[in-house]
DNA sequence: AATTAGCACTTAGAGAGGTAGAGTGCTAAG
DNA sequence: CTTAGCACTCTACCTCTCTAAGTGCTAATT
């Protein structure tokens, strides 16, 4: 499969295909393209496309529509990463500028690239495993209540109330937030599991207690943030892409908001030659996806947290690529600013 | 319209349009339900209901649907709420129990309600600007960065890093927390609009910068954090119920992303005597939502906040609105305890 | 006055051809 | 290797018919 022509007519069935949602023919194929040959000669270089598995035709009257196999050439092969509009850049710097808060970032950033790629965006949360530990705040709260709160350098914020079991002085609450301040500043999240359990053995008699109830706080906040979320945008725009074709739009719908899917999904693709990964159709490890492809990226530090779209295996990957790019860049940029 | 026996026609009729949604027919009514009289006797009450806008034929030969005034009059007079069954009262239970913070609680509120009643369940964020302020903290970053905290006595903390613009003595930092602790503690949210801009009158000409710093933070997070927000869950609830009827799905998705058109809606509605509220079809504000009810009611302190389902307006209305009370009262619960 | 049986009427939907157009594969010639 | 030509195969669409469902009306009955 080296023809060079062959790969260009597959190129051509891909683009048309993905632009005018129906079956492509060779008859169309040789106007709309200068392929320099009649459409006896594409409808040969078809039928080997064909045998390769790289199209397939609906029914015998049908044009030729690309397979899965014919999708992922394409990526590989064929598809130059389109260059965003000016106007696209421009909006997504005015998008993302204005953000305040990590939440903020993400749900704009989502927003954003759905209403880019009018596709599904889906933006995973920044992880916190490799994040450390920038500050550790304990706050009485009145009775035996305190607050606790972990900041750590991705920017995320997550606090708990404890009870403590005891009511305490202002000053043994002090010598708390000292010692667990002092033993996890700056640590990796992922080291605390091991050095807060030892912590307690450390304490005067008679904080024995809170410090125990405070460390089992610690590593449960720990873990609900090592559970990783993900946050959606753009979901109608299934809807539009569900219109034309037999692409149930249930079970899809189902997956995206069953985060455990997603998040496999993201982590488990990995990146190709353009910084970008893509699945294609049945290459996806969930049968609910099968007529869906998602592109994703990474992004942050360690590009270790995800940004992608998800849309009809009809889409046009060269965009939804560089969209994906173009705003993970970004995001990149504006956490580590 | 008082003939007692038309309106048990029409809760027949609504009864049966919503389990076998398809049009019903004189003939099957009198067959599936005890009325005691002929098919012909029928079709004169679907006449005169006919008459009244509470049924409509779709064509000439088929049978009568409810219109959204015939779904008013029966959940106005007609629907007894339906008891939960013991196991829905146990998954309840169960579900929410096991919850820890309040963005857990919603979610899984969320999720039970979506599975309760196969519906896209709505709930709304507890309001802020009725709650009062539990606890302020001001934490040094290092730097010139300083961490504001509010904890308000619903459970909900937001944060925001500050930078004061000058690096602070940690002597400096306890004076500013202290100060806007005593000027704040106990407020309610909506008050310290008016208390913090002339909190940083009465500051040393040496923090007046960052205490006007510090003060102009905290009131964008008292904005950000009254920006109200709403959980969705079971979206693909909507593909399913969508599937036999002209509904399209698009538009609906659009307004349950635009989070803006679902919070006017829950705040616009009020709750009739079954202390649920109900809009129904085109009783709704927006047209996208013309083909879908939703059933809310509200939870928390004063009932200010919303929880509620949107479905086709076909939809089974007795159950629904079992579901959405017991939910709510269970959040309820939890949230005062 | 309300109910009922009977009947004529309307209509959507399912099926049965019949046709046109699109697209193919193949063959034979350039 | 390419191409023109052609026979062949489908689907999509139309029309026609027929059936089943359901109605409204009238006249008889309680």
């Amino acid at each position: 499969m080296s023809d060079p022509r062959r790969l260009e007519v597959l190129r051509a069935i891909v683009e048309d295909y993905v632009h005018f949602r129906e079956p492509v023919g060779s008859k169309v194929l040789v106007e709309r393209h200068q392929l320099g040959v009649s459409s006896a000669t594409i409808r040969n270089d078809m039928a080997a496309l064909e045998e390769e598995g790289l199209i397939a035709a609906p029914h015998t009257s049908a044009g030729r529509i690309p397979t899965d196999k014919g999708y992922r050439l394409f990526v590989d092969q064929l598809a130059s990463v389109k260059p965003l509009s000016a106007a696209e850049r421009r909006a997504i710097h005015s998008f993302l500028d204005s953000a305040s808060d990590l939440d903020d970032v993400l749900e704009r950033s989502a927003r954003l690239l759905s209403q880019l790629t009018r596709q599904v965006a889906v933006v995973q949360y920044p992880k916190a495993s490799q994040a450390r530990l920038r500050h550790l705040e304990v706050v009485a709260l009145g009775g035996s209540q305190v607050l606790l709160v972990l900041i750590t350098d991705t920017g995320s914020v997550d606090q708990r109330v404890v009870d403590l079991g005891q009511v305490l002085a202002e000053s043994d609450v002090a010598v708390l937030r000292t010692m667990f301040l002092a033993a996890c500043a700056n640590q990796p999240l992922d080291a605390l599991r091991e050095t807060v359990p030892v912590l307690t053995a450390t304490v005067a008699p008679g904080l024995q207690q809170p410090a125990a109830a405070l460390a089992a706080a610690l590593l449960s906040l720990l873990d609900s943030s090592a559970e990783e979320r993900i946050v959606l945008a753009g979901t109608a725009n299934l809807a539009r892409a569900t219109m034309d074709f037999p692409l149930s739009i249930g079970p899809v719908l189902e997956a995206l908001e069953e985060q455990v899917v997603m998040l496999r999904l993201l982590t488990e693709m990995h990146q190709d030659q353009h910084g970008v990964a893509v699945s294609i159709g049945r290459e996806n490890p969930f049968d609910e996806l099968a007529g869906t492809s998602v592109v994703a990226t990474g992004y942050g530090k360690g590009s270790a947290s995800k940004v992608g779209v998800l849309g009809p295996t009809r889409m046009d990957y060269p965009s939804s690529m560089a969209a994906v790019r173009a705003v993970a860049r970004y995001l990149s940029r504006i956490l580590a600013g």
